[in-house]
DNA sequence: GTCTATAATATGATAGAC
DNA sequence: GTCTATCATATTATAGAC
């Protein structure tokens, strides 16, 4: 076996990349093997299952790093609900490129990729609702209240990113960040 | 010259019907004869210019659309602010049918094509946002917060089209028409 | 204006050398 | 584990009959 060239998580984050830019149609195994230094033949060693495959083990990265960046950091015992709040915020930001990137869910949100990896997608909008519903009620909302200033909240982010990319301005998603603040520290 | 099999109206809605279902990338020149019932050279015929040329003239007709149900209606010099609230946001439930479409605006939002229909798209993101602002100014608001809040609406419409599609539930979309009304008239 | 047939290219995927 | 070479298929696009 020759060593390693890249791995696993450059690879992985690399994919990411080409996916969350270019929707899974838009995305071919050759823009992959552009985006990570290797080549077509290299991603299906590592990817047996082709272009699902890497979707599938991409899709996974993500939830893994929202237990990590979105639930654990929300639902943390540690700190105030409102410096909770804020680091989840500031991960939000990163994760989105203050703006300039897309929600690789919303990404994959269309027919032929919704149909191939639906389950993934709608469990990520999940772990989303159910862990800014759990910050809400620590901040002494009602479950119920809690549950809808959360969904206010995923629909702001997504929205607002949909509207930055369309209107080529970040401020939207910027302005949406704010509003999520004064949302639960009024 | 044989008669025409298709005319235009039914033909650009079948051809947006599976761009904002499938995306630029993921839309073929063969999916679109599946769906609108001519066969791909036909398709050539009528847009020479293949798919790119689809894709504007699919974008044409959402401006017209956006023109006449969205810019026109909101702005109508006749009945109440509200009853021409009703009225755009009642177009706005049809067109996305009742939460269960995406915008093409959202779906042509992808880094292949917003590179080709950038301006397109940002035109027509830009139309809403005048059309809700001069209507938060007929409702009292002053142009600052009416800005503000027709920045709000596109962005609760966008976020919660996304919502609905990931989560495959139309009540988000449902809820955000609803808090939009409230919006205006609190 | 629509069709069948076909060309040219891109893409997903595999075989086999190193 | 990575690579070059290759294949099969899908896709964009065109030619020419009706």
């Amino acid at each position: 076996m020759r060593p390693q060239k890249v791995d696993d998580k450059t690879l992985i984050e690399g994919l990411m990349t080409v996916l969350r830019s270019k929707g899974f149609d838009g995305a071919s195994i050759n823009d992959m093997a552009e985006a990570t230094g290797l080549k077509k033949a290299s991603l299906y060693h590592r990817f047996p299952g082709g272009k699902k495959e890497i979707a599938e083990a991409v899709l996974k990265y993500v939830s893994d790093w929202n237990n990590k960046n979105i639930a654990q950091v929300l639902q943390s015992e540690e700190g105030t609900p409102k410096s909770r709040l804020d680091k989840g915020l500031l991960s939000i930001k990163n994760l989105y490129n203050n703006g300039d990137s897309i929600c690789i869910l919303r990404a994959l949100t269309m027919e032929n990729s919704a149909d191939l990896f639906g389950v993934q997608i709608e469990q990520g909008f999940e772990l989303w609702i159910e862990s800014f519903t759990k910050l809400g009620v620590d901040f002494g909302f009602s479950k119920a209240k809690a549950r809808k200033v959360a969904m206010e909240v995923i629909i702001k982010i997504q929205g607002s990113l949909v509207v930055s990319k369309g209107m080529k301005n970040q401020s939207p998603f910027q302005q949406a960040i704010k509003s999520i603040k004064e949302t639960y520290t009024y």
